[in-house]
DNA sequence: ATTAGCACTCGGGTAGTAAGAGTGCTAATA
DNA sequence: TATTAGCACTCTTACTACCCGAGTGCTAAT
């Protein structure tokens, strides 16, 4: 579609306007040294690509930025996401060495990334939806406090603590333990609330005295919540990029960073395997449509995934960026998936 | 040592350019109700306020605003801390309403807080230092990955996944769990990482044969790492505050938004009980020498307690601040403290 | 096909000006 | 004596005009 001339031009433009995001003009492309050209015919290229949508001006006079059309050109047309040197050793240095905590690990690289990159990390641990109950009791603390711990077969832990109302007799705490035990665990979390309201209720108003009133408690301690876990690291590498100057742009960022919610959403809709990047306006939430985000999956175990994504702005280290989670997925791939496939 | 006339002169101008961040001129001042006087009346009590260093002006000629001396002078002497009305009363109805859970209290506060003030609140869990190990668990999910849980007598709950080694006895790991409930329940969190090297250690070399390596895995595991639970809200409702039309003023904010460590501190460091006011530069942290750090504590029970914190412009409703703290952290004690004491 | 040359465009910086808000001081007033 | 009206002065902000430089697009020459 494009020539070698134009491709290699955009892909000056692109990577000069990475790296100090100001216009680039024909002279300092014609500078460049992979170019052999004066700036006149570096001019007639760049009006060619411009009218072919893969540069725009931001006046008449101003010289050429990247469009988004362009973006996408560059990343499907001329990256390769095998990464070798010295970062490759960075992650494998940093995932080996003795982690063997999926929490620790997945917020260590949470951090990793947005250090090595200057942009905002994001990383979504195992979808909790799949996964189904393992282990769950009750620990009392007090008289009158209480907590209790679920287990996930993923290894996902959720616990919550309540205080046991005084007219609640410990036997029949431990009874309704019992039934819990008995009904509930291998059941996966998705149908947890159904399975409650239905067995374990009928169950406890059989056996239990003051039922509806433990019910009602158990109800809310019980009751998942699907968010899972969610780590976000060097949100303020963002502020330092010149296109935040605007206090605006910054306010509603920070407001998506805050809503969890929306976070998880916005990863979960990520496609299921490889690389995916979304530039721009491609993007679907508001906030970041003038942003670009690159996320990958990675396995967790037996069908469970996580997904890492990193933020930063469209005029990103494409390349860079796209190596570094390729890499990044691939050992958390290993130590993970492989761990439990081994065996 | 302030005449009624400039203490009302005073509070009339903190009140206004609370309201609105804009200096206050004489005729301003002058034109409000509880104000008899001309603009140059008000304009020679200013001249003496400012000299005495409650105001300050921007440049010669515009109005006046308050100085940190002035906003001190009026938190101490005009502000009483007793809430009615409203706000009491959404505070009681959010935190009686069937709520149990310590977290989810804890949580729905602070977001409440940064809603109600359109300011950033902090809240500090309990701290866990002082708590000791009330239960310790490890539950296997598959052949090789475990999940040990650990449970404090405040009802801290940690948990860490990890991968038990091939080369490891089923036998072995009961074994060591025993050892672990025998000799560390009851334990202060405090003292875990030294009765781990010295009893435990001793223990599991005469009786388990992997001993060194599973060992290692255990300190890694059970080493309490010292971060309570912290919860930020409001974070983006700074933003909107007029006084971060500065990016670099936001960067730093936000850096230390994400240093969990430091946030920690800040907290620590604020006084035992009532409520804590400190303005601009009497606070000790850089990024936060231009805001106002309002905190107290709140009891969870036996000598444990939390902190709640509000972070906003030096220009800040000191009033409404200091009487929603008062009132939350009232409701939190009732809660978590009466809560055991009562039975 | 490429390049040199040149007129043209536009944004950013600088300087000057006018308007407006507010002060400080002085003199008049109750 | 305390208060107030009046006025000159100060400083910021907004607006305008202007120039400079970077960059383009087109034409003509190579």
């Amino acid at each position: 579609m494009l020539t070698d001339r134009q491709l290699l031009i955009l892909q000056q433009i692109i990577d000069d306007f990475t790296e100090h995001a100001h216009p680039v003009g024909s002279r300092a492309v014609s500078k460049k040294e992979a170019i052999n050209l004066s700036a006149a015919t570096v001019r007639n290229v760049m009006a060619d690509l411009e009218e072919l949508g893969f540069l725009e001006k931001m006046h008449s006079s101003s010289g050429r930025i990247p469009s988004e059309k362009g973006y996408r050109y560059y990343v499907d047309h001329i990256i390769s996401p095998t990464l070798k040197g010295i970062e490759q050793n960075i992650i494998k240095k940093m995932i080996t060495d003795d982690m063997f905590e999926f929490e620790h690990v997945v917020q260590t690289s949470a951090q990793l990334l947005s250090n090595l990159t200057n942009y905002t990390s994001i990383i979504l641990g195992q979808n909790v939806i799949k996964a189904s109950l393992k282990s769950i009791q009750i620990i009392s603390l007090t008289d009158t406090t209480a907590v209790a711990i679920l287990v996930t077969d993923t290894g996902h832990v959720e616990h919550k603590t309540f205080t046991v109302p005084e007219s609640v007799q410990v036997h029949d705490l431990e009874k309704m333990v019992n039934i819990l035990k008995d009904r509930l665990i291998g059941v996966p979390i998705i149908q947890l609330e159904h399975k409650l309201r239905t067995e374990v209720y009928e169950l406890m108003s059989k056996h239990i005295e003051n039922h509806e009133l433990l019910f009602q408690y158990l109800q809310s301690t019980l009751t998942y919540e699907p968010s899972s876990k969610l780590y976000v690291g060097g949100q303020s590498n963002l502020l330092m990029q010149p296109e935040f100057n605007d206090v605006n742009a910054i306010y509603d960022l920070f407001t998506l960073f805050e809503d969890e919610q929306q976070l998880v959403n916005l990863l979960r809709n990520q496609q299921d395997e490889g690389i995916t990047v979304t530039i721009g306006n491609e993007n679907e939430v508001d906030a970041i449509k003038n942003l670009s985000l690159i996320s990958t999956p990675f396995q967790i175990g037996l069908g469970h995934h996580g997904t890492i994504a990193l933020l930063g702005p469209t005029r990103m280290q494409y390349r860079k960026v796209i190596q570094l989670l390729h890499a990044l997925a691939n050992e958390l791939t290993d130590l993970f998936y492989l761990a439990e496939d081994n065996h």
